[in-house]
RNA sequence: UGGGGCGUGGCCAAGUGGUUAAGGCAACGGGUUUUGAUCCCGUCACUCGGAGGUUCGAAUCCUCCCGCCCCAGCCA
């Protein structure tokens, strides 16, 4: 990367702070709580924090802040591992924790009451809130303000100890209950929990609060550069107050960008967890779900989520992005690396009259249009094909610019193969168009049709002696507002109905056996689509549609 | 009506006093094409939330105003 022209404005001061000597080595760290999936919005920040490290040959930490136990488990933090590495970053040796620092930071609150600086409150949290003040209105010292320090000293040790109910007694700082920023107002450090951690066990039962605990975190690991969302900006002052009230070996400074926001989506752990408790969706890793996980299991290819998280802006603006540009992405990046192949999704048979009854034929077909190099496969093809329905149309009227399809009495070219002509449908009692009977001409494998005869177009076919039987989830938009939940509707009140469409009784082209998952293929004239990990089998595979391919004509 | 942050085309943005205000997405024209895909070419802000002011010169500096986001968890 070209360090002469920093691409935003924290590389910006990276690249200053390296100039000035005020850092030899850059250390940034991405610091997930393990209460949730990573999603989409989790992507920008490690693409920075762990590109930041990259550009300026510095590390970056894997660090689950894991200070509330109640809300946090082992789950969530393989899965989280899952994705990072996934993302393909490689973390600064092993992955931490904030509850390997859980003794020194108990020890550091020690010291600020010892300093006078911090204090046991018995308030409850309601009094709290009540002596807190309001946005407008200072709030008011607490009556265990200047308690004794020893006797603050011995509720502490009596909180770790377990001898305390929950919710009876915190440890706050003493700052200022009158400051204009919240959070200066004797912000709370410890709260007891009894509750065991995922990690360490029933050890403790007191755990620092967030503010207590990030930037010491970040100091114990020599961090740098300390980055998060705007929404920490209020609560940089408090976490500069402790790195200079407390004896920690480093100084770390803290910088806000804006989060990633997107439309029709929603990029909050909170709410993905709604959908998946609530049973919405199938999962954190259902292929609607902005996670990551389920970003991977709906095909989208990490490189993909890379090249957007790198097209996106590091500001302090906090704007919205367009769906449109994640999947632009995503197209961009299976258009290139996809091989392609066929499956008819709503299948209509067609019937070769000139074709020999019993005589098969490969067909040599490229897997790439414009690279060679992804090599060829062989298309079975017969006397009995498979079209899809929506391409033939028995209405002879249709213009040929509006329908680039098959017409009854007229030809289309079938995708690597021959040019065929519909001679005639075959209905049922209802009426519908059950086969067409139809003939190809010869010798157009690779060469244009003699003179006078004119394909509408080109259509994807599977032969019917060879194919696979599957099904396909075809995706929309998990929501069907623009800002899901804003406003006076709830959440589950934009989910979009359609969100699923259940497509059985599709055929796939044979070679299609041998997909696997992980893999995204192109579906000509559909789309992008990969495997799904958790349904079908190796007999009758489900696929999922990635994403459909760019259309500029539906919309007329 | 306290504090913090932000306002550049439909969306995301670059721009840090001196060419006709980058680029990407979207959109819209046209060309190529055995995917209505890809690819290619072209169009798309006399103007930077608004109003004043400083200056030879302002999106960039100053003043006032307007709008949006965040903060009153013993969540992060």
């Amino acid at each position: 990367m070209d360090k002469s022209k920093p691409t935003n404005f924290i590389a910006q001061i990276i690249s200053k702070d390296l100039q000035d000597k005020l850092t030899e080595k850059v250390v940034t760290r991405f610091p997930p709580e393990p209460n949730g999936y990573l999603h989409i919005g989790h992507a920008k920040s490690i693409c920075l924090n762990f590109g930041l490290a990259r550009e300026f040959d510095g590390i970056c930490n894997l660090r689950f802040d894991d200070t509330n136990p109640e809300k946090e488990s082992e789950e969530f933090v393989e899965a989280i591992i899952e994705d990072v590495r996934w993302l393909g970053f490689e973390w600064h040796g092993d992955v931490r924790y904030a509850s390997d620092y859980f003794g020194q930071l108990y020890g550091w609150a020690v010291g600020l009451i010892e300093a006078g600086k911090a204090y046991v409150c018995e308030l409850s949290a309601e009094q709290t809130r009540e002596f807190r003040g309001t946005l407008t209105e200072p709030g008011r010292d607490s009556p265990y303000r200047d308690r004794p320090v020893t006797e603050s000293l011995t509720l502490l040790e009596q909180m770790r100890a377990g001898e305390v109910a929950e919710g009876s007694m915190v440890l706050r700082a003493k700052i200022d209950m009158a400051a204009p920023n919240m959070n200066m107002r004797d912000p709370v450090l410890y709260r007891i929990k009894h509750v065991s951690h995922h990690r360490t066990g029933d050890n403790w039962n007191i755990y620092p609060s967030y503010d207590f605990a990030h930037g010491q975190e970040d100091a114990i690991e020599g961090v740098t550069h300390s980055i998060c969302t705007l929404e920490f900006a209020d609560h940089r002052p408090l976490y500069e107050w402790f790195i200079e009230n407390l004896p920690v070996p480093s100084k770390p400074r803290q910088y806000e960008f804006g989060r990633l926001n997107l439309n029709y989506t929603v990029t909050s752990k909170r709410k993905l967890k709604q959908l998946v408790d609530q049973g919405y969706v199938d999962g954190w890793d259902d292929p609607r779900m902005p996670t990551l996980s389920g970003l991977r299991r709906r095909g989208v290819p990490s490189t993909a989520v890379l090249a957007f998280c790198d097209s996106l802006a590091v500001a302090k603006t906090d704007g919205i992005v367009d769906m449109a540009q994640l999947d632009h992405f995503i197209r961009q990046d299976l258009n290139e690396h996809t091989t392609r192949a066929m499956c008819v999704l709503k299948p209509l048979k067609v019937t070769l009259s000139n074709w020999p009854d019993a005589e098969e034929v490969l067909l040599a077909t490229p897997n790439h249009p414009n690279r060679t190099d992804l090599g060829e496969r062989e298309l079975p093809f017969g006397q009995v094909l498979y079209i899809d329905c929506a391409d033939f149309s028995e209405d002879t009227g249709l213009s040929r610019k509006k329908f680039k399809r098959l017409v009854l009495g007229e030809y289309v070219r079938l995708r690597g193969a021959y040019v065929i002509k519909a001679d005639a449908a075959i209905h049922n009692e209802s009426g519908e168009v059950t086969e067409i009977l139809a003939s190809i001409v010869p010798n157009t494998i690779g060469e244009t049709p003699p003179e006078g005869i004119k394909p509408r177009g080109v259509i994807h076919w599977v032969a019917a002696h060879n194919c696979i039987p599957c099904d396909v989830n075809i995706y929309d938009r998990l929501f069907n507002k623009a800002a899901p939940g804003k406003g006076d509707s709830k959440l589950a009140d934009d989910i979009n109905p359609d969100s699923l469409t259940v497509v059985n009784g599709c055929k796939a082209e044979a070679s299609l056996a041998a997909a696997k998952p992980g893999i995204t293929y192109q579906f000509e004239r559909e789309g992008y689509f990969c495997l799904d990990t958790r349904n079908g089998d190796a007999g009758h595979p489900v696929f999922n549609r990635t994403i459909a391919l760019r259309d500029n004509w539906s919309a007329n």
